[in-house]
DNA sequence: ATTTATACTTACTTTTAGTAAGTACCCACA
DNA sequence: TGTGGGTACTTACTAAAAGTAAGTATAAAT
């Protein structure tokens, strides 16, 4: 009989198995694949340009680039600064939000590079 | 003139910067939305059926929560333990590896859970 | 005899991601 | 003087991934 809440406005509490609660749609912001490599091209705390960002990423494409650091702007993770010159100058830098959620991501990013071998082991035991 | 390495069989160091690194593979894996959630589901440690975890998941598809699982059992991190019966019987749960890996994804999924409030707050801001 | 439950797979559609090119402006170099 | 390169993007198009709905096989319960 009752609709599941709509969880708008003020809500108990965020559930992330709740196929309406929000915090769905910041997860899919913050575990994707190009957020996560910003995250970590930015965990040192620094400033980097666009460009910067592009070169660290290896082989993201300029659109999916602008298109996470603007999502991750807008939820407050990332400060985008821009000089109003030509040729333009912007940079991106962790907000203090930003710099809490990137300890997580970076635990569990140092700890997939740190087990990849075990991982890679499994796949070959696994598979073909 | 050097071509960047293949990474494959040995190599020397993970680096999810790297365009061809493996790991970034296995990023994709553990942080696709419904692997989230599966670690969710499963962080307690006990056994779970398909259709619990299809209940659970509130809005995977079948296809999904599938596929995802199987994904998760060849990399390892989840145990598939099927019942010969009919009607058919099958369990997963977390393998040991899973279990380090769930700690890391569980510590940023409550952290999001925890601060969803100023992320939304942060959207009604910057937003329309 | 029809429905329900199990754990899937398959065909199809929609959404997302990736590719390539365009934009506007200026500097350096020949 | 005009050619190329660098800045930070956006836009149109294509390929890949995700979501939807239905099908499969079997047996117990109603």
């Amino acid at each position: 009989m009752s609709k599941p809440s709509k969880l708008q406005g003020k809500f108990l509490k965020a559930d992330l198995l709740s196929e309406n609660c929000p915090s769905r749609q910041i997860l899919k912001h913050v575990t994707s694949q190009w957020a996560v490599l910003i995250f970590v091209a930015l965990s040192g705390g620094e400033k980097k340009r666009f460009s910067e960002l592009r070169r660290d990423l290896q082989g993201v494409s300029e659109k999916m680039l602008s298109q996470t650091l603007q999502k991750l702007a807008v939820d407050g993770f990332v400060t985008r600064t821009s000089m109003d010159t030509v040729p333009p100058h912007v940079e991106y830098h962790l907000s203090p939000l930003g710099k809490k959620a990137c300890k997580k991501v970076i635990a569990l990013a140092e700890w997939i590079e740190d087990n990849l071998h075990e991982v890679l082991e499994n796949q070959r035991m696994n598979n073909s």
